[in-house]
DNA sequence: ATGGTGGCCCGGCCA
C-alpha cells in the first residue's frame, strides 16, 4: 500500500501534473493540501475516472485539503469534528484500506510575533487534543500533510539562517514532539535518516536548483503503520519542469 | 538588495 502527501499549491493549476503523477507513481492513498478550491469545483469525477474515491474539504480561494483513495474511503470527517468552529479548511479525515488517514495543512506562522503564528500553535494544540480524546496510538493512523514545521535542523538547508524564524521554533517543534510522545512517528525518517532531503523549495531565486529547501511535508504514523514500512521517498522529479508546485510529494510504501 | 516567484484574481494577499 502506497500512501502519499502533496501540497499542490492550487489543484486547478496543478491538475494535469497531478493526473500524470497518479499514473506514474500509482499511489493507493493521496493526501492533497492547498487545493484552493470550493467543494463544488473539486474534480471528483476526474479522480473517479482514474479509480480514486475522494473527499474534499475546501473553502475556495485559500487552503483546501483532500484525500484520494483506491483502497476504499469510509467515514469522512471535516476539520476537528462536528463542534469545530475553525474557519479555515485545513484538515480532512477518512478510513482507507484499514488505516485512519488525515490530510492536514498546518497554518503557516509567517513570523514569531504574528497572529498567524499564535493561530498555528493553537491549531496544533487542537490536533493534539483530538488525538488524545478520539484516537488510540495502538490503532493504524497516519496524519499526513504540510506541517510547516522542519522537525530538526537536518531538515533545513541552512539552520543558521532560520534562527528566530517560523518553521523551526521551539514551540512548533515541541508540538511535533508532543505528537511523537503520544505515539506518532515521522515515518520517512525511519528509512531515510540523512541530511539534505527536502520536500519544499521557495519558487524564488532558484532555490530548488541550489538545493535550498526544507522538509516540512510529513507522514506521521502510529506503530502498526511504521511496522509495515518498506520504502519512503520524496519525488523530486515532481518539483521539476513546467508549472511545478513548490512542494514535492512524499510517499511511503507499506507491506500488506 | 527587506528583494525574489507564483498562486489566487485583477490590487493586494498569501506562501
Amino acid at each position: 500500500m502506497r500512501i502519499a502527501t502533496w501540497n499542490v499549491n492550487s489543484l486547478k493549476a496543478r491538475l494535469p501534473r497531478v493526473e500524470a503523477w497518479l499514473s506514474d507513481l500509482q499511489p493507493d492513498v493521496v493526501c492533497l493540501q492547498e487545493t484552493k478550491l470550493a467543494d463544488s469545483a473539486f474534480p471528483a469525477l476526474t479522480f473517479a475516472a482514474l479509480g480514486y474515491e475522494s473527499v474534499h474539504h475546501g473553502e475556495g480561494r485559500w487552503n483546501g485539503v483532500a484525500i484520494l483513495s483506491r483502497v476504499g474511503l469510509d467515514d469522512p470527517m471535516n476539520g476537528f469534528g462536528p463542534d469545530d468552529d475553525d474557519p479555515e479548511a485545513r484538515l480532512v479525515w477518512a478510513t482507507c484500506g484499514g488505516i485512519r488517514i488525515a490530510s492536514a495543512y498546518v497554518p503557516n506562522g509567517r513570523s514569531l510575533d504574528d497572529d498567524h503564528y499564535r493561530y498555528k500553535l493553537a491549531w496544533l494544540a487542537k490536533l493534539q487534543a483530538l488525538l488524545e480524546t478520539d484516537h488510540d496510538p495502538v490503532g493504524p493512523l497516519v496524519i499526513a500533510g504540510d506541517y510547516n514545521i522542519a522537525p530538526t535542523d537536518l531538515d533545513v538547508w541552512n539552520p543558521a539562517r532560520f534562527e528566530g524564524a517560523t518553521h523551526v521554533s521551539a514551540p512548533e517543534r515541541d508540538a511535533l514532539a508532543a505528537m511523537q510522545a503520544w505515539g506518532l512517528t515521522d515515518s520517512f525518517r525511519v528509512l531515510q535518516p540523512e541530511a539534505g532531503l527536502y520536500s519544499w523549495w521557495d519558487y524564488r531565486g532558484g532555490s530548488f536548483h541550489k538545493k535550498e529547501g526544507m522538509r516540512i511535508d510529513l507522514l506521521m504514523a502510529t506503530r502498526p503503520v511504521v511496522d509495515r514500512l518498506t520504502f519512503a521517498t520524496i519525488d523530486r522529479n515532481a518539483r521539476k519542469g513546467q508549472q511545478p508546485s513548490d512542494h514535492a510529494p512524499v510517499l511511503i510504501d507499506l507491506a500488506d
